[in-house]
DNA sequence: TTTGTCTATAACAATGTGGTTATGAAGGAT
DNA sequence: ATCCTTCATAACCACATTGTTATAGACAAA
């Protein structure tokens, strides 16, 4: 999978309020598919496609304890997307304090006019 | 629109490669349609829904120049979005330095035993 | 006024997403 | 052995996404 292909599958996986609520609960520590599928009005099956989602994005992980299959947060995936984010928060607040120099100097010609 | 719909419509804009691109490109300033379609082996109307995406999910604005339609990016919804991963970011170390924790008092009791 | 440029929209096809029910496989528990 | 729980998968449906071509609207230029 190249990096766009990643950010492509984290960005979707986190595009849904289900998967993201799945996330919030993990946070808590691990829990079964029945234990993730309990607060919702959904089919089990349904959540076992969040799941694969969640998985296929490395945003979870999932162990085994007899029939079983504990999810958890991988944080990797979630520091990744951030990264990403950061980078361009920064060049806009970059872009930010370029503007606010350029309004300062304006003002500032203003006033000597 | 409520919060949970924002960031929907946010990390749906944010999961497809071509508008990432153009939101690279407008990084750089401000640019038109036809500007921005130009990189890409696409018709006009193709990156014209992209920003339809990208505008409905606030992460860019649209201004008038006779028949141009000028986008430039909105800063506000990248912080949003940006915040919201901060937040689950923290917890999630947070964890780790929890984890941390344990694996140290772990280790001193096994010195002492 | 006619022409050309920039952009949006409509109509369409292919594919992906998000749910369902039915069913099967893995693995305790009785 | 039999049953029950946990989970995944298949088959299906409705709708959204992502691209296409064709076309129309707004506006500048001739």
């Amino acid at each position: 999978m190249t990096p766009s292909e990643r950010l492509d599958a984290t960005f979707t996986a986190l595009a849904d309020p289900t998967r993201r609520a799945i996330l919030a609960r993990l946070m808590q520590g691990e829990a079964s598919v029945m234990e993730l599928a309990e607060p919702f009005a959904m089919s089990q099956p349904a959540i076992s496609k969040h799941l694969k989602m969640l998985e296929r994005a490395g945003l979870i992980s999932r162990g085994r304890d007899a029939q079983r299959r504990p999810c958890r947060i991988e944080g990797e995936a979630l520091a990744q997307v951030t990264g990403w984010l950061e980078d361009y928060r920064k060049v806009w607040e970059g872009n930010f304090k370029l503007l606010d120099t350029l309004l300062a100097e304006l003002q500032a010609n203003q006033g000597k006019a």
